[in-house]
DNA sequence: TTGAAAGCGATACCAT
DNA sequence: ATGGTATCGCTTTCAA
């Protein structure tokens, strides 16, 4: 048998038909594809006859057509799409329930929300790849952007940057969320109670210290000068680790800790109380997020509440800002951080 | 002075400098926009000159050119998107930490996941906006998508569609998640230990049926013709709910309850303790998901386990369906779910 | 080594 | 009431 060498006979496999497009629609219903479009949707602009819509639609299901966005927003020039970063870490429920809430507040208005997980990337890499998606708005959560990344963002297109960071971001509306507050704040009312030898739990989770370096450092400062002591403790958010931790409680010597967060503060206070620590007695414990948690433990835990940006409210902040450009400096102002005193401390 | 008729004087808005693209790169840098892309690229197959590939690069850094990810993907054909529709309901710690590896895991093998958060919009209508995005693969948490919905994707160029849900769905991976089964895992516990009359929390924050329907269903089909009565909790996830809750106790004269979750159980169970009721003595209590705070109760929460599939392992099925369109109907297999004993039952 | 040009899919202007 | 066609930004043959 002779063996043809030029054509390896293309294995033909499972011939994956191609996507159906906007000219195959045309093509099998006998139209053109100005047609199909004005068709599909609904034009108001241009009359198209009762039967010829009909045709149109039926060859679009037929086929399953789906338009495609891509196509579609490279035409027009824009897209309603509003891009958010994935964070590094695993979302807690207070980032959880304030992007659900914004996502649900900007679909009402006519926006899409996209959260990208481009993990791996950091500063100008990652704002460019952000940027490739040509988003009319990026809201972005911690402080990985700079003023520069800002303005690759609007010379792409972006109308509206909004960032969530401890400092104002020259170009973007910056809501300001310094952490270092957080750990203040803590840090204040722990001194206040009288307490001089002060913990503060940092967790090991690897991409958590953008939030945990802030918050020590706001707790030093705080007490800078005061005489007061200050410890940090690394620890996982494991029953374990904040057993190993509690185990060596005795040659720390404290007699207050700053749980970094209410989901690190309590495995942290439990493990003390059945080592027979008494909190608030022994150990003041404050915890961080005012989580319903903190209410649920006994004795009630002292948390730092951070009450982020209802959804609407932020929607529309973006609204205005993709509509009016030219605002790029409107402050939105600061977050409001609060301590909730309980029992805990 | 003579007008020129024909050019109506565009008002010329604010000057928004236009989004500069590849040409206005060929044209600063004085070459072509072929030349823009094979060195922007790196395009081994073709050689550009050093000084070539210098005056590029400055073009391009001094425009702050972006290649714009559509006209790419659009040319090239297909994309690396991994696309999820954001879930209805805030996310629990669960699906945060699920959603986070699994992210985690296709960014290092090269995948975009992206969370698209179209609220709103269901069934079909949901599946051909999700398909207007052109992603490679798709994967659904939760019963959102039929088989049609599958084949809408596949003809829209998915390689893959992987679903979390209660049955299989013809087409795509699917990832068996029944919901009834805990419930069912948890009455047979209640059950076994005595327990006659059950309580099943049911939360009241609307999106949260989608799960809470199936949990109650299984605990009604576990418990059907044993003589054990169930009762539906309607419940929101506050203090005050569950205190309201247990205020009724007395009158519902239950022996034991089945929290939905370890997140509405918990509450539950501090507002009962709080009015003197004694867990497990007076009422046993059952929690889900196994969250570290079911450990953390005291007593320590009975919970049932969902061991949803690793990151890597699920990237892993997701790039091999990539591969290997034709593999279609491979069963991943099953969701363990498991009890875990503790001492609230 | 570089450039001209075709085309990816959809839309909107201008003719017919 | 429809159809032809230029265009969006980019990649990639094919020629030069």
């Amino acid at each position: 048998m002779v063996q043809i060498p030029t054509t390896p006979a293309p294995p033909t496999p499972p011939a994956p038909r191609p996507v159906p497009t906007s000219a195959d629609v045309a093509r099998l219903a006998g139209v053109s594809r100005a047609t199909v479009s004005y068709v599909l949707n609904n034009t108001s602009a241009v009359r198209i006859s009762e039967p010829t819509r009909q045709r149109v639609h039926d060859a679009a299901r037929e086929l399953g057509y789906v338009p495609h966005a891509a196509a579609r927003s490279l035409r027009a020039g824009h897209s309603r799409m509003v891009l958010m970063p994935a964070p590094a870490v695993a979302a807690g429920p207070l980032y959880s329930q304030f992007v659900h809430d914004l996502q649900q507040a900007l679909s009402q208005i006519g926006y899409t929300v996209v959260q990208y997980g481009a993990s791996g990337m950091h500063g100008q890499e990652a704002v460019r790849s952000w940027a490739e998606l040509r988003p009319v708005a990026v809201l972005v959560p911690g402080n990985g952007i700079s003023a520069e990344g800002v303005a690759v963002l609007k010379r792409s297109g972006a109308k509206a940057v909004v960032v969530l960071a401890a400092e104002h971001v020259p170009g973007a509306h910056t809501l300001i969320l310094d952490h270092a507050d957080v750990g203040r704040l803590a840090a204040r009312h722990l001194h206040e109670r009288g307490r001089r030898r002060i913990g503060v739990v940092v967790p090991v989770e690897r991409g958590m210290d953008m939030f945990s370096g802030p918050r020590l450092a706001g707790v030093r400062e705080e007490l800078a000068g005061t005489g007061a002591e200050v410890v940090a403790l690394p620890m996982a958010h494991t029953e374990e680790s904040a057993a190993e931790l509690a185990a060596r409680w005795p040659e720390l010597g404290l007699d207050a800790v700053f749980g970094y967060n209410d989901e690190y503060a309590l495995p942290l206070a439990r493990a003390l109380q059945d080592r027979g620590v008494d909190i608030p007695g022994d150990v003041a414990v404050v915890g961080a997020d005012d989580l319903l948690i903190a209410r649920l433990a006994r004795p009630r835990l002292t948390s730092v509440a951070i009450r982020l940006p209802a959804g609407p409210a932020l929607a529309d902040l973006v609204d205005r800002a993709v509509h009016r450009p030219g605002t790029e400096a409107e402050h939105p102002g600061a977050i409001q951080v609060a301590l909730v005193v309980r029992e805990s401390s």
